[in-house]
DNA sequence: GACGATAATGCAACCGGTTGCAAAATCTTG
DNA sequence: CAAGATTTTGCAACCGGTTGCATTATCGTC
């Protein structure tokens, strides 16, 4: 039975109230009954419950992070950046893993029930709509990873895909490649979608360009792996866009496995930047993106939501940046 | 504004005990009222606050999760099997990433500001005191990935590592190696220390067999790398054995890098079997370490402990599993 | 229909805190 | 030192639920 308020002020021989102020920042106490409250309290070992008196100030500074994308590295390193920020500025997450069997509106009660302050959705594969059950439930929310739209429902934070699209081609294009390919990831995503739209804006606008496209079903090594090997049975395209690092590595596993060389024979370019890119026995060049900022921002704006609810949702995008390794030949 | 228990009771014309019991099971309560109160409750969209019960009942079912490896791979699966096994009973995680900067008493302060029921820390290189520390502030915890302690002072749940240090010594000389070596993660971890003991004593009751050993800094592909680099400028031995397998990942960059070909002319093995040990391009042959059982087995413990929290502390162990792929030759 | 047994209900206190308000204590100032 | 201003304090109500207990309603039985 842990040591509560009242034992405390019993051993200080002051009221309830008094130590209640003394453990609430900005309440008047004098210094007096203040140091007689924390004598009482180290020597009671006493610490105040977080949820009894989120009951009275309506926080309970838990923040509710959802996330479908378990199985893919970055979202280790992503995962490990949310936690570490959250406990920075005093939040707790409170982790919620969206499988396939689980309803969706399930999460959503569930997390209203435990009245968490806010709400940030992490995953480039969830839909748009599902953010928005928060936001209708009056949970403060931002779709991190999420896809923009120029007048969004609830906040986002992420990438411009479009923007890498073309990024990607024009780094294909500058390097001399002429037939390229767009490896997406599961078709129905928005990510793959926007990517491959920027990808081919650029591409097609090229001349003596042809561009071939294909798509793995999962954002996985053996869904790239797969997907590689399949194309391999016809001529391949001279360098490939893959919709994300791991299914890259399954491109470049697929590859060897076929004794062709990289960047020799065929190009590769992924997207994220993973750790395990820059590992010398993958190497992968990459675009980069900024998981960081995206962490960071995101958790900025659910909690600039706790203290204004109705702020106009925004999208922030941010820039990514090529990471040049080796699986593209050198610029031309 | 969320609906309240009392909002039900008026819409529905009963008391505030009637809409308590209806939600709590086992409760005595009149098919009549019943309905009544369920129709309210769902016109209203009403959710009983499992904070505001935690108060009266005792329970959060809150559990917290204490983690430092946010950066192996493994993990990540780890975190979801564990997230998906809570959720199926009922209960939350609570993530807490334990840093270099953080404190390790502030995370026991904090999660009993949030009252959890209980605590699992899932690391195999955190000292055994840490979780100790839980069970001295009365909380129920298991340390998942501990180190198994024939007396434990709190419930561990893992392998046996010296019995996986055996394993992998008679599985290399099983394959007729002879000049074996120990490649270590961090030397003052309880799982390297535990791991080189079983592997010494296997090795060195063999007759006609050397045996060195070396350390990595850390269970990272990096460490894995340079060690391994440091080693090829002498003369290696046949085989390693390495702390875990990303740290084989990055020994079997090192060997590739330095022209030298696994399995012929060094071999190695690993331990973990996670995903990527599988990958076609990494085709390790490693030990297995039955995660899932490990994971569940830890969360029984510790929902077993709610019930009767003065359990008696027990050590399980589960065995380990050679998977044999491509990195060592094959059997003599 | 009367009776006791059983089930359902509401009251009120409680869980561990917070907070508005009025009273008490302390501080200023002339 | 008195009077007014300011700070500190405790009371009591409240946050959103739960629960022991006494009261009332319902049921089965004769």
């Amino acid at each position: 039975m842990p040591v509560t308020l009242k034992d405390v002020a019993a051993r200080a021989g002051v009221s309830r109230s008094a130590v209640s102020r003394t453990f609430t920042k900005g309440a008047s106490v004098s210094d007096k009954t203040r140091r007689k409250v924390e004598k009482a309290a180290t020597e009671l070992g006493y610490r105040p419950n977080a949820l009894a008196s989120s009951l009275t100030t309506g926080r309970t500074k838990l923040i509710g992070l959802i996330s479908n994308n378990f199985h893919n590295p970055l979202f280790l390193e992503v995962f490990d950046l949310f936690t570490r920020s959250l406990q920075d500025r005093g939040l707790r997450p409170l982790l919620v893993n969206l499988t396939d069997e689980t309803e969706p509106e399930d999460s959503v009660s569930l997390l209203r029930q435990y009245s968490v302050d806010g709400v940030i959705v992490a995953s480039s594969t969830l839909p748009p709509g599902f953010a928005r059950a928060f936001r209708d439930a009056g949970v403060p929310v931002v779709h991190s990873f999420g896809r923009f739209a120029s007048a969004p429902k609830v906040h986002v934070v992420g990438i411009d895909n479009v923007e890498c699209g073309r990024l990607a081609a024009r780094a294909l294009l500058d390097r001399g490649y002429r037939r390229i390919a767009f490896l997406g990831g599961p078709r129905q995503a928005t990510s793959t979608i926007d990517r491959r739209r920027g990808f081919m804006e650029v591409a097609e606008t090229a001349k003596g360009v042809t561009v071939t496209e294909s798509y793995a079903t999962a954002y996985s090594f053996d869904a790239g792996r797969a997907e590689m090997l399949a194309l391999l049975n016809h001529p391949p395209a001279e360098a490939y866009f893959c919709g994300d690092d791991v299914l890259s590595i399954g491109v470049l596993s697929a590859i060897e496995t076929r004794g062709l060389r990289v960047p020799e024979d065929i190009g590769v370019i992924g997207l994220n930047d993973m750790e395990m890119a820059g590992w010398a026995n993958i190497n992968l060049t990459t675009i980069r993106q900024p998981i960081r900022q995206i962490i960071d921002s995101s958790i900025e704006l659910v909690v600039a939501m706790l203290d204004e609810p109705d702020r106009y949702p925004e999208a922030r995008l941010y820039a990514c940046e090529l990471i040049e390794r080796g699986t593209l030949r050198p610029r031309a």
